[in-house]
RNA sequence: GCGGGGGUAGCUCAACUGGUUAGAGCGCCGCCCUGUCACGGCGGAGGUUGCGGGUUCAAGUCCCGUCUCCCGCGCCA
């Protein structure tokens, strides 16, 4: 007999089905024995009722039944009936059904699980949860932020192929930049003593696909950054990475809010305002003394209403500890047009303005982007103007001065942060709800002990030596 | 690196100024139960109080060290 999901039994009223799938939960009645079964599609109220004499088969139902306990797989043979109206549970999905059951299979059985997964994880230690985080995920909640981050993430997705968008994966071993955020870095095994850096995002890359004509890039970018963790910050993140030839920065603002507004609305949530509000960075911190803020009354929160805003009209130096001047957002973004000469004389530095524009929701920075410098004078001058040698740009951005003699067109783009994004629409304060396999702030995986000691041979083979230190026992 | 809060049964927690045999709920195991859906009833098992040391007649509790988890700050182009 073929399987039917869980999901659609209701359609079967009548008929004898065949059902696989997870054990939930077990009510020993004694005579008779309940049983409630999940699979992907959902849940549904199984009995298995007292054998008349003589039938065998019912009797060997029974005695599975009495052997089957919570998470063993099985497969259900069944009857679908109508449950009486008194037997009626309308909390439950299903609940005007059930399934008379003819046979059980044990597929496979289970361990008592840990933590009962039969209910909101929240309250149980993360550790724990991580450890077996293949049954934490099985919880309804764990399963609804996964299920719904893939429903975003391809609405997202579908958004931009109708755009005519490229989808382009960039490499993960690429070269470490000093500035910004510290690197993951990865030993090479042919060139011993050199170090690939995991990216903290595509920027370089994407900037060059613009170069190469593509004129529409668009990515699911992992993010990798060596910073300490924060609830709302792990070392790897997923972008919705975008970048646009011939655009400015209106053009990239309104396609992204155009795929933010089609996406969460086409997933039932309410958008606070539209066109979303727009604030200048000095707006921003008079009004709200953060470029990060919460649009909602205390009644939209409890609507689960998104507020959306646009923060734009970044400086785009400050201050260094050493009295110099560094970038505040991207190095490779493009002064507002007004402030490109200012940039090129390397006059009225702290009044200078940025393209950067930063999409802001329920308090979260959920995305961010600039048009970019697809000059080398303009490039230039900002790495001098943050005091860099002729000597350090060449090493660090050489490459891309190269690549801009040849023709770069003009060209902006933005990142979106998946998890932040999932956070807002299923209101969780913790990244690691919204992530499959998150790790634990001290950096240690899920499931697996990573991080964890190479063996001599590999060690070896890389040519690295372990220096001993006095902490080590 | 800094500050704060944790670690006691499988899970969530309790245990006062140090003082009987470290308890409870849930879960688990056994028996009973023909309409349960947080099923119910009776019984039972289950502990290196994170780890190491110290003070004391006596330590889950006090002291020292250490590991680990969470939250925040620094950090996060």
């Amino acid at each position: 007999m073929e399987r039917t999901l869980i999901g659609e039994l209701k359609s079967k009223t009548g008929e004898t089905v065949l059902i696989k799938g997870w054990v939930s939960v077990r009510r020993d009645q004694g005579k008779m024995v309940f049983f409630d079964f999940r699979d992907r599609s959902g849940t549904v109220q199984g009995v298995v009722l007292p054998a008349k004499a003589g039938d065998e088969a019912a009797e060997k139902a029974m005695e599975v039944a009495k052997e089957i306990r919570p998470e063993f797989v099985v497969a259900i043979e069944g009857k679908v009936n109508e449950r009486p109206a008194k037997n009626v549970n309308a909390d439950m999905q299903n609940g005007d059904i059930e399934l008379e059951i003819k046979s059980i299979e044990i597929l496979n059985k289970s361990e008592t699980p840990p933590f009962p997964i039969d209910q909101d994880t929240s309250g149980i230690d993360e550790e724990v949860r991580l450890k077996y985080r293949y049954l934490d995920l099985r919880t309804e909640r764990m399963q609804k932020n996964i299920r719904l981050r893939n429903d975003f993430v391809q609405r997202c997705r579908q958004f931009l192929l109708k755009q005519k968008f490229v989808e382009i994966e960039t490499p993960l071993l690429t070269e470490s930049t000093p500035e910004g955020s510290r690197d993951f870095v990865v030993p090479s095994r042919l060139q011993p003593g050199k170090f690939y850096a995991l990216p903290q995002s595509p920027q370089q890359y994407k900037q060059l696909l613009m170069v190469a004509g593509f004129e529409r890039y668009f990515q699911l970018a992992r993010a990798i950054r060596d910073e300490d963790l924060r609830a709302d910050r792990g070392f790897e993140h997923t972008q919705i990475d975008i970048e646009m030839s011939f655009v400015e920065q209106e053009d990239v603002m309104s396609m992204v809010e155009a795929m933010i507004i089609e996406t969460v609305e086409a997933m039932g949530h309410t958008i606070k305002q539209k066109p979303f509000p727009r604030f200048t960075y000095k707006e921003a911190m008079e009004k709200f003394g953060a470029d990060k803020f919460d649009l909602r009354t205390p009644e939209d929160k409890e609507k689960g209403i998104l507020a959306y805003a646009w923060v734009y009209k970044f400086p785009f130096f400050e201050k260094t500890d050493e009295g110099g001047w560094t970038f505040t957002h991207n190095p490779f973004s493009m002064p507002i047009p007004e402030h490109i000469d200012w940039v090129l004389k390397k006059q009225n530095i702290e009044e200078i303005l940025t393209t950067q524009y930063d999409i802001v929701c329920n308090g979260f920075e959920a995305g961010g982007g600039s048009i970019r410098s697809h000059r080398a004078d303009i490039l230039e001058a900002v790495y001098e103007i943050m005091g860099f040698t002729k000597e350090d740009l060449e090493e660090r951005v050489g490459h891309m001065l190269e690549a801009f003699k040849y023709g770069a067109p003009p060209h902006g783009g933005i990142a979106l942060g998946v998890e932040r994004n999932i956070m807002n629409l299923t209101g969780e304060a913790q990244l690691k709800d919204v992530q499959a396999f998150p790790m634990t702030r001290g950096g240690k995986t899920a499931v697996m002990s990573a991080p964890k000691p190479l063996t001599e041979k590999q060690l070896a083979e890389l040519g690295i030596e372990i220096k001993k230190n006095s902490h080590e026992k």
